[in-house]
DNA sequence: GCCCACAATGGCACTTGGTGTCAACGAGGA
DNA sequence: TCCTCGTTGACACCAAGTGCCATTGTGGGC
């Protein structure tokens, strides 16, 4: 393990890697041209150029101009949901959403240069923004369907599972701007918890 | 067409109502043949076309073609915050944020038949979505000045009314869901009032 | 080493959303 | 009557996507 997860079995897939090539290469010019010029004023035809590559295969890779920057976050919902599967069952529901919101804003925290970019990025362009929370839509989903595979069923379970994973995406949302207004210099964990500690009570409302 | 609130006034504005005209008229060709096509397969072209005018006229009216039928729902966010600066200032912040998202959701309850047509539309398509959600975006901000304004400013104030007017509109979003998933049969405001007896305790938590 | 299948790519034409520009038109107002 | 201002339509144009087909490897079986 150098860098990626590559390199580890002999010849795993060269044909996956070089993929990965391109589009790790696509993401970079675009990411680094739009820091540079805006969302907007960035053309696909400027990225393909950059990359070194067919427009015809930037679409291939990623379904729109808005894609390239958003999947780029797209780690953050399965983390979100991955982590929530793994709390131990038992758990009140505020703490275990509380810990799977708090993974992928610990990764924010670790590279925060290069992250503080894109989100700011998402969080100022309108285009973005609007795909960003399409997506987490689906992300509410799942929570919410993991949320109901934890507690079981019980009178109002559906109604009460959505508003949870609303409100716990809610939260991180909020974390995020915080974090991103604030350039980097609040720290995501203990912003998570004070969010945490406002919307607890209506996570573990009773009533199920 | 005598139909809308038009010729209260003798001639207060000409032009105003000309305008009101023309747009009523591409509003309801793009509803019309989205409903019936859904909204990736209705052209602009088909619209204009069928409202009579012509493609530079309708951008003229309509940043996008989103725009179209998310404005249709700009009523809702101006209602919200509007209801929620009427309510008196002693309220508690859960009742003011019932009842303010109640008023919207009571004129849904109000017109079904087509106001259901249009968030189905929405709901389901995720252009539109992406575009509604961004638009709650501005709601948001909007609903936690209010609450910080009725409230005025404590220890977290800022962190607590951002969360409260986020977790207020994903009730709103939850019940607008059920609402339409259910094809209009569930009462929006008994649904409101379930929503908000789960989420109330966060909304009224201490440690302003 | 040879050939075949298959995936990735590039190029191109085409549709569609969206904008800038300009000329024409029509309702008042001096 | 003429002038002005707002609305409109027509046209050209740019950028985002998509469908289609020819080309180019690249790898595997023989």
């Amino acid at each position: 393990m150098y860098d990626e997860g590559v390199n580890t079995r002999p010849a795993a897939g060269l044909a996956e890697r070089k993929r990965q090539l391109v589009s790790d290469e696509l993401t970079e010019a675009a990411l680094q041209l739009m820091a540079r010029k805006g969302f907007d004023a960035v053309t696909v035809d400027e990225i393909v150029a950059a990359a070194g590559v067919s427009k015809r295969t930037f679409f291939r890779y990623f379904a729109s101009k808005e894609d390239v920057v958003v999947q780029f976050l797209t780690a953050m919902g399965t983390g979100i949901h991955g982590a929530l599967a793994d709390r131990p069952a038992g758990e009140p529901p505020s703490v275990a959403l509380r810990h799977a919101v708090q993974v992928p804003l610990a990764e924010c925290a670790g590279h925060s240069e290069r992250t503080l970019r894109v989100v700011r990025l998402i969080l100022r362009t309108p285009a973005l923004l609007a795909r960003f929370l399409e997506r987490q839509e689906q992300w509410r989903e799942d929570l919410a369907a993991e949320l109901a595979r934890r507690e079981g069923s019980g009178a109002e379970a559906g109604l009460h599972d959505r508003l949870a994973a609303g409100t716990a995406l809610v939260a991180f949302n909020t974390v995020l701007r915080s974090w991103c207004d604030g350039d980097g210099a609040e720290d995501p964990a203990a912003l998570t918890d004070r969010a945490f500690a406002v919307i607890a009570p209506a996570l573990d409302a009773s009533g199920r």
